[in-house]
RNA sequence: UACCCGGUGGUGUAAUGGUAACACAAGGGUUUUUGGUACCCUCGUUCCUGGUUCGAGUCCAGGCCGGGUAGCCA
């Protein structure tokens, strides 16, 4: 691959592979499972696959499980299916790391016996201790120079239980003075009395992430092990179980992880809102996990779109949420059928349309694509508008529906507003009278004459009923993180995330609209079929709204 | 305070010693049976100071600012 502008990885790639480093590339996308993937993680899945693609190479999916406290099959399944349905395929090449714990233990015993790790009985308190800080070194624990046969029979006892969690660690003896602290004699093994969601009760001491991850990538002849920046003070460590091993190694890269404005993508975080209700689960519609956008609506394409779009570098950066909104509509407007669907009914009157009679008129399905067909949409006397297009007394700039005005019915006819109806004992508008003109059947008048507006609507008897739920950010600042001193992320939730709306009408083409189906409901935005939806019942889920000019004007004001 | 990594429009990403480009956002306009879409225009002397060079966003030195790191988490 030898395109004009590539990133940072691919430059490092291009090189290795010049240089004759390596003569594949492998990449792998590694996550624990403990917990659902979010769009950061949609980063680092289009970035590995991505690269394999583009380099005929090849990328696996392993899971990081090393820590059975933490771990769950629940996660696992989803993690599966969230990357399949980013449209990624990791074909036979599906690892975990447990599944390596019988090779990464023989290794920890040949260091053992090679004088480059020890069993060492401090404290957790003790080794922290011992670590020194920032700007002083280590000290060297007091056990570390045991002989190997004490080392390598301990190890072995620790492995088969004799002793309880935390009472001792295999650590790699290094150098207790490095200004690194990975390198301060590492742990490799604790003992966890806990069950493995994949090995049971096997093993009572687990080996960590720093002693599992390189070893792991050198098993699977990975090349290139790309990793988020956090693990940037980790790589010397990384290198030096590959070379201490004499294996494989692959070569790590550290990227920048994806932040987003408005939004929060710590899964500790992302988990306490789940627990506590703020949020129905991990894939309400509000949640930047993979699942919560399948359910707003998101599609794939738009994911992947965003991911190649916001290219990917070392600075810590933010991307504003609209660029990721952005893809989202450059998709669903090539894609979604458009419908008519009015969220907030307000009731117009034909006057001088014949009582009981229907007419079906005949819509686009897609201005973007003629292959989309056309559809029937039946009108009658009756029909449904929304509030905000019509005003009694219009600001200016509004050009919708007032009295005296006439505007487009999309795809029906001009109609004229003449009366307005209200309840004479709390004076809101019950309902308006309008009249048609019968020669603008299809929207055209046949002198010529323009209207300003097009307006949506619905067939009052031919309406379907149906619960729209309508979603805005979970929080009201770009970063939610930002607090006053003792203060909770929590005070910057957006208490008007979640709107629903219980009686929408929409036409009634929707009937059988199926679960996960995408559709523009024109002028007000893309909106999807939610799971909860039944034949009787629709649920829609607002996936994103249209841009709206007239609001920003409105908004100024 | 030690080590590591960064710093280009409001945001993100390019430019690999030779006219700072692209996208999003914002603002303005054209078209339009969606106040949508599409199209056009406007919007940065590259953190600072020195140096090398015919020429520096790019190379060098020093500074400033931001992020990461002291789990038996990953």
């Amino acid at each position: 691959m030898s395109s004009e502008s590539v990133d940072f990885i691919r430059e490092h790639i291009n090189a290795d592979l010049a240089k004759g480093r390596y003569d594949r590339v492998h990449t792998r996308f590694p996550p624990e499972p403990n917990g659902y993937l979010h769009i950061g993680h949609a980063k680092s899945i289009c970035l590995n696959f991505g690269i394999a693609r583009d380099y005929n190479g090849l990328c696996n999916l392993r899971f990081d499980d090393t820590n059975p406290t933490k771990e769950e099959v629940e996660y696992v399944d989803s993690i599966m299916e969230d990357v399949r349905w980013l449209g990624f395929d990791w074909e036979d090449r599906l690892f975990y790391a447990s599944d390596y714990f019988d090779q990464l233990y023989a290794w920890a015993e040949k260091m053992v016996l090679a004088g480059q790790a020890y069993v060492c009985d401090l404290t957790a308190d003790e080794v922290r201790e011992h670590r020194g800080t920032l700007t002083s070194p280590g000290r060297n624990s007091r056990f570390r120079d045991r002989s190997a046969d004490e080392n390598l029979d301990l190890f072995r006892r620790m492995r088969a239980g004799e002793f309880p969690d935390g009472s001792r660690t295999l650590r790699a003896k290094v150098d207790m003075a490095s200004p690194n602290f990975n390198m301060r004699d590492p742990v490799m093994y604790r003992i966890l009395h806990a069950t493995h969601h994949r090995t049971g009760d096997k093993w009572c001491i687990y080996p960590t992430y720093d002693y599992t991850h390189g070893q792991s990538d050198s098993l699977e002849g990975i090349t290139h092990s790309i990793c988020t920046l956090e693990f940037e003070n980790h790589r010397p460590l990384y290198d030096w179980y590959v070379k201490t091993l004499g294996i494989h190694h692959s070569r790590q890269i550290e990227f920048a992880r994806l932040n987003l404005t408005y939004t929060m993508m710590s899964k500790r975080r992302l988990l306490e809102l789940v627990k506590e209700g703020v949020v129905e689960g991990w894939d309400d519609p509000r949640m930047p996990t993979i699942c919560g956008f399948r359910r707003r609506g998101y599609t794939p394409e738009a994911i992947r779109n965003f991911c190649a779009k916001i290219g990917v570098a070392k600075v810590d950066s933010v991307i504003d949420l609209a660029l990721l909104e952005h893809c989202l509509r450059d998709d669903l407007n090539r894609r979604a059928a458009r419908v008519m669907a009015v969220l907030n009914p307000l009731k117009i009157v034909i006057t001088n349309y014949p009582e009981g009679s229907v007419d079906e008129l005949e819509a686009v399905n897609n201005p973007e694509d003629p292959a989309m067909g056309m559809r029937k949409v039946p009108f009658s006397r009756e029909i449904w508008i929304e509030q905000d297009d019509f005003k009694e007394d219009p600001p200016k700039g509004f050009y919708r529906l007032s009295p005296g005005k006439e505007v487009r019915l999309r795809w029906a006819y001009l109609i004229t507003c003449t009366n307005v109806v209200k309840d004479p004992a709390t004076g809101a508008i019950v309902e308006v009278h309008c009249t048609y003109d019968p020669a603008t059947r299809g929207g055209n008048a046949p002198d010529g004459r323009k209207v300003k507006s097009t307006i949506h609507w619905v067939s009052a008897a031919r309406a379907l009923q149906a619960e729209v739920r309508i979603y805005d950010n979970l929080f009201t600042v770009p970063d939610p993180s930002d607090v006053p001193q003792g203060q909770d992320y929590k005070i910057n939730l957006n208490p008007k995330s979640l709107e629903v709306l219980p009686c929408c009408r929409v036409e009634p083409s929707l009937a059988d609209a199926k679960v996960q189906d995408r559709l523009q409901f024109e002028r007000l935005g893309y909106f999807c079929v939610d799971r909860d939806s039944k034949p009787g019942k629709l649920v829609f889920n607002r996936t994103v709204s249209l841009r709206d000019s007239y609001a920003k004007v409105e908004k100024k004001k």
